[in-house]
DNA sequence: GTTATTGCAAACATTTTGCACCAGC
DNA sequence: GCTGGTGCAAAATGTTTGCAATAAC
């Protein structure tokens, strides 16, 4: 991916242009190891010597915004813990963070043969992301405002 | 649930009995809001007065490497992003903490009515929690160690 | 030239660690 | 009485914020 297509994908999503940003943007779209800010700080720190965990992060999160890339494990501010280890599922509302049990969806997942040569897995987690009845109706709330 | 029953649960576990833990499992066995250390210690800081945010720590430790509680949210020790937005799962090795993508997989999850009615799904995210090939391979050395 | 970004310092939140005192067995 | 847990202080880690210098348009 070279640095005009990098270019244009940032000017598309209305981000001002800064050599760290496409160089940021650059390691999100090379790299398969989902990198955390400290490890994009870390490979990008010899050709920016300037460059600060700061800018990553900033970064980080203004591309998030305009969906050019996401947090693989986001609701990461602090662990919540569940006393039901049965095998269930979890809505959690992304605007209050409330966590929701599901014990009664039917999940299936068939996983390509190269993947579990490669990988054992122990647990299986599903997680669905949206919004809980009472911030559905504030998110209406807040429509009505701006009419 | 009554204390009895949450006593004997934790002598099963071979976790020494101490007030502070009783009350916390009981919160875990409780409540259905996932809650997390400060939400335990909030909730519990009354009926003990001295107890601290490191017990509940320490507890939650415990319990969950027990089995009898676990974190809806693992890995969150810092987040980790992904330039790659199109829909796909994730494994992720719980020892090295590796992150592989998995595109060619089957999701069907099926929910059940009385949830789309009170949730609003805007993300479905599936992780699977396991070990990678070279943690694998270290665990049997590990074992290999042990004879 | 104006506006937005960067980099610095510092704050903040979450979680972990070292150590003295105390409680469970 | 011995072992291990609790509570305190402090450190470590990940992330955010306020502000002056600087770069993008």
């Amino acid at each position: 991916m070279d640095k005009k297509e990098l270019v244009s994908i940032l000017r598309e999503n209305e981000i001002q242009v800064t050599p760290q940003r496409l160089a940021i943007l650059e390691q999100l779209k090379l790299r398969k190891d989902h990198p955390s800010a400290e490890m994009l700080f870390t490979c990008l720190k010899d050709e920016f010597p300037s460059l600060t965990l700061v800018t990553v992060y900033n970064t980080l999160q203004k591309l998030e915004l305009s969906g050019l890339c996401m947090k693989v494990n986001p609701l990461h501010t602090s662990a919540r813990y569940d006393g039901n280890v049965t095998a269930h599922q979890h809505a959690i509302c992304i605007n209050c963070q409330k966590i929701v049990d599901i014990h009664d969806a039917t999940v299936f997942i068939e996983l390509p043969k190269w993947f579990n040569e490669i990988f054992k897995v122990l647990k299986q987690c599903v997680n669905l992301y949206g919004l809980c009845k009472e911030c559905q109706e504030l998110a209406d709330d807040d429509k009505a405002l701006l009419n």
